[in-house]
DNA sequence: TTCACCAAAAGTGTATACACTTTTTTAATT
DNA sequence: AATTAAAAAAGTGTATACACTTTTGGTGAA
């Protein structure tokens, strides 16, 4: 069961969704996606059904499947779970801290700099993800790491809604210096400013606007 | 989408696995269940694989559906994470305390007393996993709530594999002294205690049984 | 023009058909 | 009796068919 090409359509349109070639409410259309995909709908059905379950598209009775549009309350909701998981994420990676971890999170944040640069937003807006779902990955904990990895998907999907443009690199400085308290095994700090950060990140995001929807097969293709 | 059917069947297999009528590693054979709720695999399929999201059920690539058999590594993650969340949780219950939620939880504590005379097992896991579920439907957080239940449900799996008799009244009378801690309004003990009751519950499962597997007309009867 | 209404088109929800894989049974050989 | 091989049975994976619902587009009346 769980064929990977069912697996393949749910990536394909994450990252559709994610990097925002299509808009939150879009209406995604069973058998255009299967035609895109040169499969049968049962195919798109799963994976809709998938996709449904991350929250990144919402599913209406006998009409069909939306790009989700977050709402702001539901927004405030997912950054204080992610607040709650990343304060006890920091301790525990601390506790556990190994040189080769902290060059990993270094190595990503030499990475973000790298990025920030350049004028591609979802791509920095994917690496600034990244860079909380790396150091779930190295607590070693999958449930962590896969929760997670969830609620960050979602936190794209409201970034990319709502954030300001100018709040990317704010992100990429204070990744930076959580690293810095990371090396430090300065475990208050660390939690501090992760929780900062996510209160920065937070309250950055503009709950004002609308954004238009688009076409599929151009997003897709 | 999401038709009402399919999540009866959800329910259904869900309570089934939970009250352990459904044993670790029982096989779901798609057209027996079909057969079963009266429906066609069509329906059956699409809930299988909900509960394969939800970590009830493991599905085999060519080979089916089987009743989850959660590893020690499993839950000792799964209980990582819970620890992470509920202490968190617990600040944010105490921070927007009011007498009436507090009542919620009460009640609760009290119910789970008179249950802990009884003798149905999967009643008693069922409340004590619904204490930790209420409060987390008491912060407000829908995000928090859903995934607390989804860790929860998981444990009670791990729970009725691995959980000595004796645990339960344990974890009643924990519960009553979080409550206390929670009336006072003493976030330090409330948080200390909450920590302390996930790790006792952890402590005590056994990991060195194995469980027969069973009949699934037997157990969805 | 605007509204209501009806028919056609498009789309979703479920069942079923069929190819392909795994499991079980049977039969034959050592 | 134990082992292997082949055949049959059972089961999963995907496509397709069809009923039913929603959407769309158009026609006529106010």
């Amino acid at each position: 069961m769980e064929s990977s090409t069912t697996h393949q359509i749910v990536e394909a349109l994450t990252r559709a969704i994610v990097e925002h070639r299509l808009h939150p409410g879009t209406k995604l259309a069973e058998q255009k996606l299967a035609d895109h995909f040169g499969v049968s709908r049962t195919l798109v059905r799963q994976a809709l059904f998938q996709l449904s379950q991350n929250r990144l598209i919402t599913l209406e009775p006998a009409r069909g499947a939306f790009v989700a549009a977050p709402t702001a309350t539901e927004a405030r909701q997912v950054f204080a779970v992610r607040r709650m998981l990343e304060a006890e994420m920091t301790r525990a990676f601390i506790r556990d801290v190994t040189p080769a971890r902290l060059k990993v999170l270094k190595d990503h944040v030499a990475q973000e700099k790298k990025a920030m640069q350049s004028n591609n937003a979802s791509e920095r807006v994917e690496l600034l993800g990244d860079f909380h779902v790396r150091m779930a990955e190295l607590t070693g904990n999958d449930v962590l790491a896969r929760m997670l990895g969830e609620l960050i998907s979602r936190c794209s999907l409201i970034t990319l809604m709502y954030q300001s443009a100018t709040a990317a690199q704010h992100s990429a400085d204070e990744h930076a210096d959580i690293v810095k308290a990371l090396v430090a095994r300065d475990e208050a700090t660390a939690v501090r400013l992760m929780t900062e950060h996510l209160l920065h990140v937070e309250e950055n995001l503009v709950f004002d606007r609308k954004l238009p929807t688009n076409d599929i097969a151009l997003a897709l293709s």
